[in-house]
DNA sequence: TCTATAATTCGTCAATTGACGAAGTGTGGA
DNA sequence: TCCACACTTCGTCAATTGACGAATTATAGA
């Protein structure tokens, strides 16, 4: 690996909204407008911090359909991906707003997702 | 570890010459000056850049005389400073500007600290 | 005490970043 | 063939960052 996919890796890390989005992942794949959802940006904002953490390469997508579904990098990740990744996890295992996340996680994939796709509400 | 204590970390590492310099000290504490020589960098930027290093807690530092050493963190740091420092180490093993320095030090550290100190040679 | 020097602080400047909304793209269904 | 909607791209703006030099602080030695 070499210093600019690093300084890459790292960068994607130091915004809290990304780290947010990243060990969201962990429990599964979720669609971009649950994300949206979870952390209450704009559509464009959120859209813009995955595509730097897919740059990055420490998230996959893939779309399907409409929707745009993001996971965790897998075990075909590089050491340092998994490391990052692994690494997050562990250092903010007892922050609140990430256990908060988890939760709110949860609670989001039990709703449908035509439903979910509340980031366009007008509400 | 909260958010906001991670947040420094990442972003302490997602600079270029702040990584030169924590690896660089793998080896042993070395004086600001011989990270300024290292990187070729202004004093007031180097001294910046380890400052924000100490603030995230990645290296510690010791003052000597008119020396300022750094050393990085040791034993006593918390597991997410330790994992952070091994996972930029693991990361950026094959990188050819990091092996570089390192020979760099080597060097360094046989000469002088009074004829090193180069920083402010009118050169 | 005076001087030289290692390091820090401060002000400035250009470049980057994160936020947003507006406009554009593409896909699925009426 | 439209339309609705999930997402992306682009332009803008305020805030942050990294670089530097000038001025300041602190320490060692003459």
């Amino acid at each position: 690996m070499m210093m600019r996919e690093f300084i890459q890796m790292a960068a994607a890390l130091a915004d809290p909204a990304r780290v947010r989005a990243l060990l969201a992942l962990r429990d599964g794949e979720l669609c971009l407008c649950q994300i949206i959802d979870l952390l209450g940006l704009a559509p464009s904002t959120v859209s813009r911090h995955l595509n730097l953490l897919y740059q990055a390469k420490l998230v996959e997508r893939r779309k399907q359909g409409r929707w745009m579904y993001f996971t965790l990098a897998g075990k075909a990740a590089s050491p340092p991906v998994q490391q990052a990744i692994a690494w997050a996890g562990a250092a903010l295992a007892a922050d609140g707003l990430i256990k908060q996340d988890a939760r709110r996680v949860k609670s989001l994939c039990r709703q449908d997702l035509v439903e979910l796709c509340a980031c366009y509400r007008p509400s």
